[in-house]
Formats: C-alpha cells, sequence, structure tokens
RNA sequence: GGCGACAUAGCCAAGUGGUAAGGCAGAGGUCUGCAAAACCUUUAUUCCCCGGUUCAAAUCCGGGUGUCGCCUCCA
C-alpha cells in the first residue's frame, strides 16, 4: 500500500522492516479528562490503519502509551484533593471505556511513563553522555542545534524557528531552541523521582523516545499521531532517537488532520470541545466511528449535529443491509444455485474496489463507498426464494470489509422479551381481523420502545434500536 | 515573518490528464392495508477566479481570492 509521509511530502510504497511485520507507535491520552472527539481522530484512524494492516496479513505490534506525569495531571489532582496517580488510573479506565464504545482495540500494549521511569532515565544519561544533552540546576536539556537534521519533520529551519516570536524564553538553556528531557522538582509535595540530577519528572518529548524503543526497537515501521505533534513532539522525538541510537528513528511518519468546530481547530485550551462520552449521550459509538471515517485521514472534518445526523443515517444503510440479511438467513433454506455463485463472484469486484482504496493511503471514504455499492448489489440480488447459502456468503463478504473499518460489530442482544413479542402476536391477529387501527396503535407502542417492526413476505422483522 | 493544508451539488465527500464515484437530504415511482426497509428514476454542461500548456484539465503550470492550521500545552 502507499503512504503518505510526513517526513518525505510524499506518497510512498509501504515496505516494513521485517516482511509481514508491522510496528506501529502511536501517541496516547494524557490522561486527566475523558477524550474529546479530537482526541479519537487518530485512535479511531490509526485503530483502522493497524486492523487493515493485519487483515493484509500482516502481524502488528500496536503501541499506544499514556502520558501519566504530566502538569495537567498534578493541576488535576490539586483541585481535587486526590493523589495524580488517582487521577490518572481513573481517566485510563474512562478512555478505555470510551475507546471499547468507538470499536477501538487495545493496543498490543499501552506503556505508561510512570512505569517507564527507568528507561527514560537512562536514555536522557545516555543522552547527556553522548553530549546532546546539559543538566543546569536539576533540569537536563536537550541541544537541538547539535540534532543535524532538527526540523526535518516539520519543513522548519533552524533560523526561522528563533526568530519566530513565539519560542519560549527560557534562562537556563543555552539557546532558545533548546528542550527539556527532564524537570527538577520545584517543591516538596510534586511527584518526582530519583534521578542522576535529582528529584525530578521527565519531559514530554522524551517519553515517546525511551517507551517506542522499549518496545519496538530503535527504528520503527510506523509512527503516527494528530498534525498538531508534528512540531515540536515528533521533531523533537527524532532528534533524541536518532542522536541517542544513532539509527533512522521512524520510516513512516503519519499524521491525521483535526475536527473543526465551526471551521475552527477543536481544542481544549479554546474549550469548543465535545467529549467522546458525552457524544455516547445521543449517538452510538459507530456512528462517531462512521463520522470519523467518513472523510480522508489528513482533511480537516468540521463537527456539527447536522454531520452526525448524516453520519448516523448513512450507517443505518449498512446496518439495515445486514439485518435484512440475518433476517433472510432465518428463513431461507438450500445451496447456491449456479446463477447464485456467478453473481456472488460478481461482489468480488467490490473488495477489490475496497482494497484499492485503503492501499491509496488508507482512503477510508472510498473505500466506504465501496461498501455502499455492495450494499445495493446485496439489497437488489439477495431476496425472498435466494439460497440460505447465497444469503450467508454475502453477508460475510459485507462483514469481511466492514470488520477492517470497524463497523457493524457491535450485535444487539438476541432474543425478544415476551411482552414484545405478545403484542407482536396481537398485531399480527389484528392485521388477519383487518383492525388496522390496532395493529398500527402496536406499531406506535413498540417504536416507543426503540423497537421497529416491518412486515415482510416471510415475516415481521423485528429491530432494536 | 517562516512552514503547511484546503476550496467539487442543498449538505458531506471521492476522484490528480480522457470527459464528474458514493452517502445524506429532496422529488417522483414500484412494493405495502398503511408504513418501514428495499429497489428504480431524478438532483453539478461542471469542479473558487483569471491566464497558460495540451487533441484533451476538476486534475499540470503561473497568478489571484478565500478559509484553516503549525511555529506555545494540544490529537
Amino acid at each position: 500500500m502507499k503512504i503518505y509521509n510526513t517526513l518525505t511530502r510524499k506518497k510512498e510504497e509501504f515496505v516494513p522492516i521485517h516482511e509481514g511485520e508491522v510496528s506501529m507507535y502511536v501517541c496516547g491520552p494524557t490522561v486527566y479528562n475523558y477524550f474529546h472527539i479530537g482526541n479519537a481522530r487518530p485512535f479511531v484512524v490509526f485503530d483502522t490503519m493497524r486492523k487493515y494492516l493485519e487483515y493484509r496479513g500482516n502481524k502488528v505490534n500496536f503501541i499506544q502509551n499514556f502520558t501519566d506525569v504530566d502538569d495537567k495531571i498534578i493541576n488535576k489532582a490539586k483541585e481535587e484533593g486526590v493523589s495524580p496517580s488517582d487521577v490518572s488510573e481513573r481517566f485510563i479506565k474512562e478512555y478505555f471505556a470510551d475507546a471499547k464504545a468507538i470499536n477501538v482495540e487495545e493496543a498490543t500494549v499501552h506503556p505508561r511513563v510512570s512505569q517507564s521511569m527507568d528507561d527514560i532515565i537512562g536514555f536522557v544519561k545516555d543522552l547527556v553522555d553522548k553530549g546532546y544533552a546539559y543538566e543546569v540546576d536539576g533540569d537536563v536539556y536537550f541541544s537541538a542545534r547539535k540534532f543535524e537534521g532538527y526540523g526535518k519533520l516539520s519543513g522548519q529551519n533552524i533560523d526561522d524557528l528563533e526568530s519566530g516570536a513565539r519560542i519560549m524564553v527560557e534562562e537556563k538553556k543555552k539557546d532558545p531552541l533548546d528542550f527539556a528531557l527532564w524537570k527538577a522538582r520545584k517543591s516538596e509535595d510534586e511527584i518526582a523521582w530519583q534521578s542522576p540530577w535529582g528529584m525530578g519528572r521527565p519531559g514530554w518529548h522524551i517519553e515517546c523516545s525511551a517507551m517506542s524503543r522499549k518496545y519496538l526497537g530503535d527504528s520503527l515501521d510506523i509512527h503516527a499521531g494528530g498534525q498538531d505533534l508534528t512540531f515540536p513532539h515528533h521533531e523533537n522525538e527524532i532528534a533524541q532517537s536518532e542522536a541517542h541510537n544513532g539509527k533512522p528513528y521512524v520510516n513512516y511518519w503519519m499524521h491525521n488532520g483535526y475536527i473543526t468546530v465551526d471551521k475552527e481547530k477543536m481544542s481544549k485550551s479554546k474549550g469548543n470541545f465535545f467529549t467522546v462520552r458525552d457524544i455516547l449521550k445521543e449517538y452510538k459509538g459507530e456512528v462517531i466511528r462512521f463520522f470519523l471515517l467518513s472523510g480522508h485521514y489528513r482533511n480537516p472534518i468540521n463537527f456539527s449535529q447536522e454531520l452526525m445526523e448524516q453520519a448516523k443515517n448513512s450507517l443505518a444503510r449498512m446496518e439495515n443491509a445486514k439485518s435484512n440479511l440475518e433476517y433472510l438467513i432465518s428463513t431461507l433454506k438450500g445451496e447456491m444455485t449456479p446463477e447464485e455463485e456467478k453473481t456472488l463472484e460478481g461482489f468480488g469486484e467490490y473488495r477489490e474496489q475496497f482494497i484499492k482504496a485503503m492501499d491509496d493511503d488508507l482512503n477510508t471514504a472510498d473505500a466506504i463507498s465501496a461498501v455502499f455499492e455492495l450494499v445495493t448489489a446485496i439489497n437488489t440480488a439477495v431476496k425472498d426464494g435466494s439460497s440460505k447459502e447465497f444469503a450467508e456468503k454475502s453477508l460475510a463478504l459485507l462483514m469481511e470489509l466492514c470488520d477492517v473499518l470497524g463497523l457493524l460489530q457491535q450485535e444487539e442482544e438476541a432474543g425478544v422479551e415476551d411482552d414484545v413479542q405478545a403484542l407482536v402476536d396481537e398485531r399480527q391477529e389484528a392485521r388477519k381481523a383487518k383492525n388496522f387501527a390496532r395493529a398500527d396503535e402496536i406499531r406506535d407502542i413498540l417504536k416507543e420502545k426503540g423497537i421497529t417492526l416491518k412486515d415482510t413476505p416471510q415475516g415481521v422483522q423485528i429491530i432494536k434500536e
């Protein structure tokens, strides 16, 4: 497949270091709050990347960290009068709950900063020993200018950066470009770890360098995250890791675009964010996932009620196809006819289309359109009178593609409560007796409970929301 | 100031040289007791504007305009 590589600003053919194995690192959340839909985008997009790579026969070693040592966590802990680890533990749990709701699989490993301290300290120490970093009053800084390629990911020229008005000026740094690897503890009650430079805690950038190396080695295939991490976070990671390892750090850098609200970037600092937890009160997780996959991952997506409605209705078309097939399967019998076999073979064209789209830098929008075309083909071909086998194989193909996208995964609980079944039976009696007023009344009652009835040639299909 | 992205129908969104995918919403029809779902038909002579290259451009080149982002914690 082809991947757009931020480092080269080109689409490149993806070739993993070891054939059939892919090492992938995605920057995870700082756990001090519920994540918002902007944070959810990389989770969903790169989870889909992982699923697709696996679909194509790769073993994927997928690492996503939790930043559980951070100013914001410390502040939140102070506000609530609890320990920082209480805060981070809590929101790691909440992360998993929300991730599950949007069908984001757990990573192979979710390393935490607090549990990687030896690796981080060792990493910083090596950089000091190699002359890439220096200590000042218990702080350790990386000398950006010592690393030759500094700026290569973000396309920034060092001198332009320097003249930029917004570089933070800090007395202790030798150069405004330098960044912290280790921060000395400022007060006794602050959370801190013992290090060669005294009590302190790691800077943000060093965490990912140390943790990715621990689990994936000196060089990895794919490193991904939001576009806003390109500079300085990922730029700094490259400097640290390549200075330390003496090898290329990452072969393919992938960055997703952001979510906007009224065309403005959604972010915690602007306060214009919607948490996944809140959106889930109104929309199913799969609607959120569909929404996030409905455009190309590098383009911005605007978030609004209207677009969520569109996503919901679009997804319903897929869901209907699935539930109609399942209902048909429960009523049909027999093996495929030669004609059906031929039709099914023709469906393979949509699989090809799907793969072609995904191969092109994970074009999920295009891949989804292939699924919709398959849906139309299935809806037309599979009907009352088809063989059970044909319906089953059609469903299998639909699910093969939806599995990769992480859609249509959440099964409604099977079975119908007795009281509902009784109403359905009563309605059928009423219909037979041409008492349509009562029949419609029952349909409305069930609709209120989120149950939709469809009268099909095979009987009544009961659909739960 | 430096670096970058985007502009396609009412809305969302693919398409990067060969004559505009797909979805939502809308309209009409088939089916249905009525619905729902599904199916069929319909909705951009045109892809922000102006030039240029070409037999051929939404797609390439040049110049504009507009919107957004990074350079500070941020997905």
